[in-house]
DNA sequence: GTCTATATTGCGATAGAC
DNA sequence: GTCTATCGCAATATAGAC
């Protein structure tokens, strides 16, 4: 801490410039929509000149990539907290007892992954797939949980689970209902535990 | 048809000129979004002029409406043509068969009612409440067929039921694989059979 | 690397002739 | 009622000083 005026005459940029517009565009992006969300909202969020924003990123599209790839990050790291559980059925209940638990903030704007997805369909973005993925990714987990647990219809499963948990999402959302989350969450856990 | 210079000297709009405003509204609007949807695209779908929208429709939010309350209509129809059915679980099979058969449109561009209700919620729009509407509507429908089934639980199997629904487009739409809204419609229609 | 000022474009909406 | 021309504005993207 002494004489900080004569050490590091190198502008060190404060940590986390970049991360910070990344998560300023998530949350902007999930509130409102990738179209309605300006790089003047996000640059504002995240404390940084507009004109600066193209420093980190050619194009608002290459943002909206980085968001993305943020999502498909912290979904690895879900998927590696929720397989340290024993049993794949206590995984899928964790799992969703954490979804019940976020209700308010998914009520309020949606599934991320898939309202994401569902408006980079929209348009003629390339990014569509890479938004797949991520939904692609969550499918992907489910489906291994089902065949551990010895169901050679595992993928079917994982479908019907997964378009319960996107569909009850968009109905708590689009019917501004946050209960609905609650109901079907318990009914689903009661749905996985009779499968194991 | 004798002397038709003569008669009628009042000019009537061929008819159904604002008609074809909306279709052409709803159909760019079901592709591409309604932000990225713009009034001079409509209007050339249309095959009216730009300037002329406005003699139809104050606002674009106006035309938005307009297409809400078509879908709300074109909804009532279709309950009343599936309320000749003599069982409710008919009904809902019915309803079941008729969403697979459309399921190349559905992979496509999702649900029009889900998509439209989720991005008028991002925006600040007054609509998004018009829109939950249809989807309440579609709700009611399902609850009073299980209802009629005798079941006690008919809002929570309605809730189970719609939410699997829009799941499963939403699944199809992101993932680009029609065949989903195959296994899943045929996995609810054994569903719903199962609770007659 | 950082930031201000601005170029450019596309869209909603309007004015006003016919 | 119909249509052309255009205004005003917001948003992406760039230029260029520091």
């Amino acid at each position: 801490m002494t004489h900080p005026d004569t050490q590091a005459p190198v502008e060190v940029a404060r940590p986390g410039k970049r991360d910070r517009l990344i998560a300023a565009a998530q949350a902007a992006m999930l509130a409102h929509g990738v179209e309605r969300t300006s790089l003047a909202d996000i640059a504002h969020a995240a404390d940084v000149p507009l004109g600066n924003v193209y420093y980190y990123f050619k194009t608002k599209g290459e943002l909206v990539a980085a968001v993305i790839e943020r999502q498909r990050s912290r979904q690895q790291e879900a998927f590696a907290a929720l397989d340290q559980r024993p049993t794949p059925a206590q995984r899928l209940c964790a799992l969703l007892d954490s979804w019940m638990a976020q209700r308010e903030k998914l009520t309020a704007h949606g599934c991320p992954v898939g309202t994401l997805g569902t408006e980079l369909r929209k348009g003629a973005d390339e990014l569509a797939d890479d938004s797949a993925a991520v939904l692609a990714g969550l499918l992907g987990w489910f489906e291994r949980q089902f065949t551990e647990m010895g169901r050679g219809d595992a993928r079917q499963l994982a479908v019907a689970l997964l378009a319960a948990y996107e569909g009850t999402i968009l109905l708590a959302n689009t019917l501004a209902d946050q209960d609905l989350i609650t109901v079907e969450g318990e009914r689903l856990k009661q749905w996985i535990t009779s499968l194991a």
